[in-house]
DNA sequence: CGGCGTCTTGAGTCACCTCAATGTTCGTGG
DNA sequence: CCACGAACATTGAGGTGACTCAAGACGCCG
């Protein structure tokens, strides 16, 4: 992990790339000057980086720039569970504010940037600024309803359904992100989705051939080139 | 659902019963004041009615002043998803902050009263009061972190480490609550505890009577007696 | 008492897990 | 460049935990 220093970058967060999907949604020309005395330094991880590790002091959170990241627990009898996936222009580490200790691990998936944000200085800024405060309420709110989104995934559902909403989610997102293609490459191992969907590895690998045989999608490794939305979206229902 | 004003009570907050587990756990004197302004209207409910359902437009989040309410969500395919059961103290409709649209529908279990907290008010308040600042933001990482923990819970894990652990957390949050005898009375229906699980109701049914068989539990109808806490946290791991 | 909702209990089935073997990709070093 | 091993992925065979279906018990209320 190296790190950058943004000290000397006028206007980083108004210039960036992912600036309408990250935290400052709503900010404007002058508000950026403070949101720039928040953002101070910047990592850059290889894949299989860890940004932080469960049990690590909690020093701010993070907006992923570029690149991706796993969050995964540990239960209590020690083994892994993935609890999301997170793209460029998703906040990780909001789970730790609370109680200043980091309650899972966040490791990179690729080659990732990401912007560190005092939490401390975050709140100060917001005091200042309602917009800023309303993001970030709003950003919150939102992870909140990502999980919720993810436990209704996992209730009494088949593994052909887990498989289709995963999918289905993934495209959304990157098409969010404006990448049209309907071809999605996975950047996350068989072992992460099935973790992370509650299904064995060879279920997972199952379900992606069931899929391809009934014509709905093609898989050649991580690429996964979707031939049928529709039937997919009716599978994942 | 009948309303009170909370306009006359000065103090309400402060001298609130369940104020040390609620949002406002650092303020001060004074600060109360403030608080005394955001909260203004508090609704009594009763067992089955509805604090708000699914599409409901948001006008704030609700602290639970009594009683105990559910969280539930209706998937694509219409079937029910309890996403959670919150306890007096707690806090619902932190989902509900960045749409503006409730996604989930929040029932009383019981007779409960909840305190209506206008978002943006808060949000005001929030930005004169950095301890109020902070209490917030705790909140909300405190419901991203929970949601976390039952995502860990319905990975590949058995029914009986579902129902243990169910168990396990429920009697650990009445114990904060300074409800210390190690009878439980639930106060959701098996239906409920199956569904908020991922389990058929009979497989609930049949584990309560494992654990009755094993002797750490006793089972009358909604009462839940302990008899074997350490047992019961070991088949959770 | 009878009807209804909730819960329990039993029997049979199936979806998914486990175990095991093979195939593939990729990095490393000779 | 190829040999080798490690990590990852696929495929098959078999077992089982939890679901489904169905019946009965219990409590509640008119």
């Amino acid at each position: 992990m190296t790190t950058v220093r943004l000290g000397k970058i006028k206007n980083a967060c108004q210039n960036c790339g992912v600036r309408q999907l990250c935290l400052p949604t709503s900010l404007d020309g002058n508000e950026f000057n403070l949101m720039d005395e928040v953002v101070t330094h910047r990592f850059k991880l290889q894949a299989g980086d860890h940004l932080y590790k469960t049990g690590d002091e909690f020093h701010g959170i993070y907006a992923v720039k570029s690149g991706a990241l796993k969050t995964s627990g540990v239960t209590i009898d020690g083994r892994e569970q993935v609890t999301g996936f997170h793209l460029y222009g998703e906040i990780v580490g909001l789970d730790a504010v609370d109680e200043k200790i980091h309650p899972c691990d966040a490791i990179a998936l690729t080659d990732t940037e990401v912007c560190h944000l005092p939490f401390k200085k975050l709140r100060e800024a917001s005091a200042k600024l309602p917009n800023l405060l309303e993001d970030l309420t709003k950003i919150m709110s939102r992870e909140i309803r990502r999980e919720e989104h993810v436990l209704m995934l996992l209730g009494t559902t088949t593994a052909e359904q887990r498989i289709a909403r995963f999918l289905v989610n993934l495209y959304e997102r990157l098409q969010k992100r404006g990448e049209l293609e309907n071809t999605i490459t996975l950047f996350m191992s068989r072992q992460d989705i099935g973790n992370y969907l509650g299904l064995a590895i060879e279920t997972v690998s199952r379900q992606f051939k069931s899929l391809r045989d009934k014509g709905i999608i093609n898989v050649d490794k991580k690429k996964v080139e979707i031939l049928a939305m529709e039937e997919l979206k009716t599978l994942a229902l």
